[in-house]
DNA sequence: TTTCAGTACCTTGTATTGCAAAGTATTCAA
DNA sequence: TTGAATACTTTGCAATACAAGGTACTGAAA
């Protein structure tokens, strides 16, 4: 289906970054994934359910989160994931990561002006 | 094969922002290929010409590019990219997107500190 | 006590797309 | 005429976000 090439594109740098953000939020807190989900929404960074629990598995495989399950009084209990020590190795990685696109995209952005 | 997550999320934060620096880059002046290529890697967004070389045929076939051949004295003609009225348009809107995402972004990452 | 709305988690199949690798063609110098 | 440098192109593979559909728990309304 054509969204549009701005449309997709939005699709496609919000990708580039997810597992980055989830890090990012779990670094401030222990947090479920529809929480998750939430949070990035409230940046208008859009992501569906398929996609974040699918993700939230591999980063656990991965060693750099954990969960523990607790209750809800408003539904079914929660899996609350929480960052690892590996964790935040990681994502200090992926800060520079970011970092260096950002100056990289500035670069390239002021030569235009 | 397993790059390490950081390695593996770089190339996907670059991807995101493929079609982006092509623009910008376009827009600052004519370029073929290869010296996109090169003016890309000197801000460290790697691209490899398996990547480049179909996406410019697709901005092409979208209407955001034209190009030119022209003679060169060290091989091969070269194929000059141009970005057309189109192409600034949209250059626009991913202006924007590229914006929101750096503000969400780094509103998430305040949050840590 | 059944039904429904809200919340939460999970899985499957599909489509997109970046890239490695291999191929073609041109120029110039040794 | 051979080789190095430059440039463009295509093929096949692998990764992965997401739409869609499914399960299951709670509490309140009917």
């Amino acid at each position: 289906m054509d969204n549009g090439i701005i449309e997709n594109n939005r699709t496609q740098m919000r990708r580039g970054v997810l597992e980055y953000s989830i890090l990012l939020i779990l670094a401030a807190g222990d947090e479920y994934a529809s929480s998750i989900i939430h949070k990035m929404k409230d940046v208008n960074i859009i992501v569906a359910e398929g996609t974040i629990y699918p993700l939230l598995i591999r980063l656990k495989k991965l060693g750099l989160l954990n969960y523990r399950w607790e209750e809800s009084t408003q539904g079914p209990p929660r899996k609350y994931y929480m960052i690892t020590d590996l964790g935040k190795e990681q994502l200090a990685g992926l800060d520079e990561a970011w970092e260096e696109l950002s100056k990289g995209i500035s670069t390239i952005r002021n030569k235009t002006k």
